[in-house]
DNA sequence: GATCACGCAACCTGTATTGTTACATGTGTT
DNA sequence: AACACATGTAACAATACAGGTTGCGTGATC
């Protein structure tokens, strides 16, 4: 099963932005992410209702932060895509009128409900500014190529 | 995005043949999981390499279990599937050039990394037979009603 | 030898995600 | 005011893929 990228995709995102003072356009930012702008700014819809970023209009515009990298969590970013599915695994039917499906689908959801809330629990404590620190030593480590 | 429901599902096939003496068809175990028997069987094929089923043809023929559920375990039917993809979310490219998305890639790799050794370690401890015992107290609240 | 059941390859389908087009709205430049 | 730039969004098209279907082969039992 193909998975979804949106996450990675919009961490990335959010660091460029940072790293660049002026506005960074749908374009630009389509273009670095192998993507196009209406699909973009379809993801980048979610952050901005949440108030991570702001865009506008007109020349000059484009998309840029409204607050520091070290105030945004991966979870905070994870719950503006939507909270989109963790697991590519899963039950079956909702509500299973055989006993045995139900005893199934009860031990394997506990435990991808267990896993789930500890992988949000790790986003909750990972901040972007911790990402983009990692990328200063891998950029350091390789003479600083921009 | 829709989820993988093999894993599911194959417990509960599993718990059924164990609660029935006689051989299971493929066209049975289709109608009860609301599949078709070569589905079924391309599924099958995973736990039959691994000989915790056989199949026989012909006459009286079907699948049967070739070891005890507290033999096998969630990890078991998980790793014959051939351990599909636990999550939804996941990373741009491979091999990204840029090394923004390089850090990104890292840390989102590490955290479901972790979340998915974790889930398994969990699987590895939890036996069908487990599963089925479940089973067992759910009969018996509805008045084993098979 | 007729029927039953699995094995498997090739193909079809339904649907969810992603990409594209088109047009509206707002913003800054000339 | 006219124009170029940039986002916002709806509607539609393309794609990917899990699951489903068909068809034929093989072996087992009756």
């Amino acid at each position: 099963m193909r998975s979804d990228s949106r996450l990675s995709r919009m961490l990335h995102v959010l660091i460029h932005m940072d790293q660049h003072e002026a506005p960074l356009t749908s374009e630009m930012i389509a273009l670095m992410l192998n993507t196009n702008p209406v699909v973009l700014r379809r993801t980048m819809a979610g952050l901005r209702d949440k108030g991570y970023v702001q865009s506008e209009k007109g020349h000059g515009g484009g998309w840029k932060l409204s607050r520091s990298l070290d105030e945004i969590s991966l979870l905070d970013v994870y719950l503006a895509l939507g909270e989109p599915s963790v697991f590519a695994l899963g039950p079956t039917s909702d509500h299973p009128s055989c006993l045995v499906e139900q005893a199934v689908n009860a031990a394997v959801g506990d435990a991808l409900r267990e896993a789930e809330t500890h992988l949000l629990g790790r986003f909750a404590k990972v901040t972007i500014a911790d990402i983009a620190r990692d990328f200063g030593v891998r950029a350091r480590d390789h003479g600083i190529q921009f």
